[in-house]
DNA sequence: AATTGTTTCAACCGCGGCCCC
DNA sequence: AGGGGCCGCGGTTGAAACAAT
């Protein structure tokens, strides 16, 4: 496979990045937009390559990037989402708004698995439920009933293949689980994944029968939403801006919601 | 105040996979 | 069909910041 020359190879510069280099890319993306990395730096005036350039602007510049420290619901969020996924970390960084999948990975790293770490179960629990209205489990106290992403899989590789074309979707549970009913009446998805469902393609439609929506609805709403052309006709003087609609998590939770029949936004 | 150990997190690296020719 | 170009992902690194001694 043909791979891209990394930055010492072409002698471009490495490291921290200054806020004048910041500013160069901020500048240059909101003129002409991110539709080539490659070709980027070089437009933009950067010693930089383009996996450095696309990698500040996503997990950095990014305007609508969330900073500070994650909150209690986010890092149980991200707790019940690994637990579910994996290491799939921008699977998961596309269920919280604002946040990137390298902070997510940090976050996890640092703080996630030292708590999870002080509160090993005594007895491995079978299943964990998950609600699919505002992305809270049944068991509230994640950390008091622990258990590991692996019990849900037989190895890593169960995360491999076809399973890329489940994150595309991403809407909030993208596995087979089975709708259980917790004790505050909401509707939860105990993570069960048969393993054929990551070898078979998707089926949007046994998909939407499973989180009890209609994907043709979805479809419609997104169609008929204006959001995602505006933003991309208001960024694209230039030919250049291609950040529309998919980055866009705000109007996905909305085109989510709106198919589901929800009138809120679930809350992270 | 200086030194050492630990933690954090931005950035790098290499691979897999998609797309196009 | 298959090879090259590129993007995105996840693992890892290492410098800076912070804490402990």
């Amino acid at each position: 496979m043909g791979r891209a020359p990394c930055c010492d190879k072409v002698g471009l510069k490495k490291g921290p990045w200054t806020p004048e280099e910041d500013q160069v890319l901020i500048n240059f993306i909101h003129l002409y937009g991110h539709s080539n990395w490659r070709a980027l730096p070089k437009q933009a005036g950067l010693l930089r390559c383009g996996k450095s350039c696309r990698l500040r602007w996503i997990n950095y510049l990014k305007p609508d990037i969330k900073r500070g420290n994650f909150s209690r619901e986010e890092e149980d969020t991200i707790i019940q989402l690994h637990e579910m996924m994996g290491n799939r970390w921008s699977a998961i960084a596309a269920r919280l708004p604002g946040r990137t999948d390298n902070e997510i990975k940090n976050v996890w790293h640092t703080h996630l698995k030292k708590r999870l770490n002080q509160n090993q179960p005594k007895k491995p629990r079978k299943t964990r439920g998950i609600n699919v209205n505002n992305i809270t489990t049944t068991t509230t106290t994640a950390e008091s009933n622990w258990s590991s992403p692996q019990e849900s899989y037989t190895t890593s590789e169960d995360f491999s293949s076809s399973a890329n074309e489940v994150s595309s979707v991403d809407l909030s549970t993208n596995d087979t689980a089975a709708p259980t009913q917790s004790s505050d009446n909401s509707m939860d998805y105990n993570p069960i994944i048969d393993d054929s469902f990551w070898e078979s393609s998707f089926d949007y439609n046994a998909f939407s029968e499973l989180l009890d929506f209609d994907y043709e609805s979805l479809h419609e709403v997104k169609q008929e939403t204006p959001e995602t052309v505006d933003y991309c006709e208001n960024n694209n003087n230039n030919g250049g801006l291609q950040y529309c609609g998919d980055e866009n998590m705000e109007f996905w939770l909305d085109v989510f919601v709106q198919a589901s029949g929800e009138s809120e936004l679930p809350e992270f």
